[in-house]
RNA sequence: CGCGAGGUGGAGCAGUCUGGAAGCUCGUCGGGCUCAUAACCCGAAGGUCACAGGUUCAAAUCCUGUCCUCGCAA
């Protein structure tokens, strides 16, 4: 088929990939406009256009996919279907039925649940047992469109929402390839989604990563797992910022400690009294370092218990 | 030229301000203790102090430039 793709970041750039090597052409590959990134605010291609350009495809960067010149643009491009994942703009009603079988979707949960723009990261924020990928047609709702395909996916106990990224991009993928040969021969039965069961799956930001130690332990380290690799959990060391990496749920054994106090500094990990239970940190990043383990950690730092986190 | 921190044996750090013999906590190797050990005791190896210039009798330390890493911001 022809096809045109829309995507941005590197969740998308495993299905533009697998597009190709179906035989697909891609007729045009649509992406946000680069932007200035890193520490020198140098303009930094999105993951999808280095993939674009390095397989030789035309890349168009609009800055609003509404406007009546990009719309051109997408009419005069010859494409049975246009696919679309993490692109990061909202597709207006204009193009979503501007070619023969409108625009795929590719979505990192089960839907309905979890709609919106941050799937992935609240399945594992939530404790979910499982999650996956939808392939759905998309209608002027936020990811209410009819579904097409789904492929579910466990989680494992000790899942990030790195490692579930990885995992559905290259189920999305997969799951979008054969989506596409079915949708051609005819042999897919949309289904309506109904009502969602989950809130709206909100962007993630910085300020969600501040961990209050009154919550319990349970729920911080899911969140901690969620919010790695981005935006990452944290909390204070003196005046410094810490990031908390990966941490194991235990039991509390001083009733007295108050929380964000630290119990116990043993020689690979330290424990850290929550409202429910303690958190043994086990990989932690303190502001101006490396990603380390606790371990290597320790061995550097002073860390004494009785010693307190965040303020 | 967005702001800031940093690059010191295999790991994580101190030492840099106030130039003058390479240090700490671990790891590794050897030996000892022990029923045994990731525990303890004794000993050893291992570093052109990121790189290049400069100042100086003398530079990890001061000055200049380069490379790389990290936090913030975006």
């Amino acid at each position: 088929m022809k096809i045109i793709f829309m995507g941005t970041p590197d969740f998308s750039v495993g299905t533009l990939e697998a597009l190709i090597q179906a035989g697909h052409e891609i007729t045009l590959v649509v992406s946000q406009p680069d932007k200035p990134k890193g520490r020198g605010h140098e303009l930094a291609p999105t993951p999808v256009k280095l993939v674009a350009q390095r397989h030789g495809l035309k890349v168009f960067q609009p800055k609003k996919l509404r406007d009546p010149e990009t719309i051109k643009v997408l009419e005069e491009t010859p494409a049975d279907v246009i696919v679309v994942i993490a692109f990061g703009q909202i597709v207006p009603a204009a193009v979503l039925h501007m070619k023969k079988y409108g625009c795929i979707n590719v979505h990192g949960s089960l839907l309905p649940k979890y709609r919106g723009a941050a799937p992935i990261q609240w399945a594992v924020i939530d404790g979910e047992k499982e999650s996956g990928v939808t392939i759905m047609q998309m209608d002027e709702g936020l990811d209410t469109g009819d579904m097409l395909l789904k492929k579910a996916v466990p989680l494992e106990d000790k899942e990030t929402s790195g490692s579930l990224f990885d995992k559905l991009a290259e189920l999305g993928a997969s799951a979008c390839v054969e989506a596409l040969e079915k949708l051609e021969k005819g042999e897919l039965k949309p289904e309506k989604q109904g009502e969602s069961p989950t809130e709206y799956a909100r962007m993630l930001t910085k300020d969600m990563g501040e961990l209050d130690f009154t919550k319990s332990a349970a729920e911080l380290e899911r969140l901690i797992r969620g919010l790695n690799p981005w935006p990452s959990a944290y909390t204070k060391l003196g005046d410094k910022v810490l990031k908390i990496w990966a941490a194991e749920v235990c039991g509390r054994k001083d009733d007295k400690a108050a929380c964000g106090e630290i119990t116990e500094v043993a020689k690979d990990a330290f424990t850290v009294a929550c409202g429910e239970g303690a958190l043994r940190v086990t990989e932690l990043q303190l502001q101006g370092k490396k990603r380390m383990d606790t371990g290597a950690f320790l061995r550097g730092y002073r860390l004494e218990a009785g010693s307190r986190l965040g303020k």
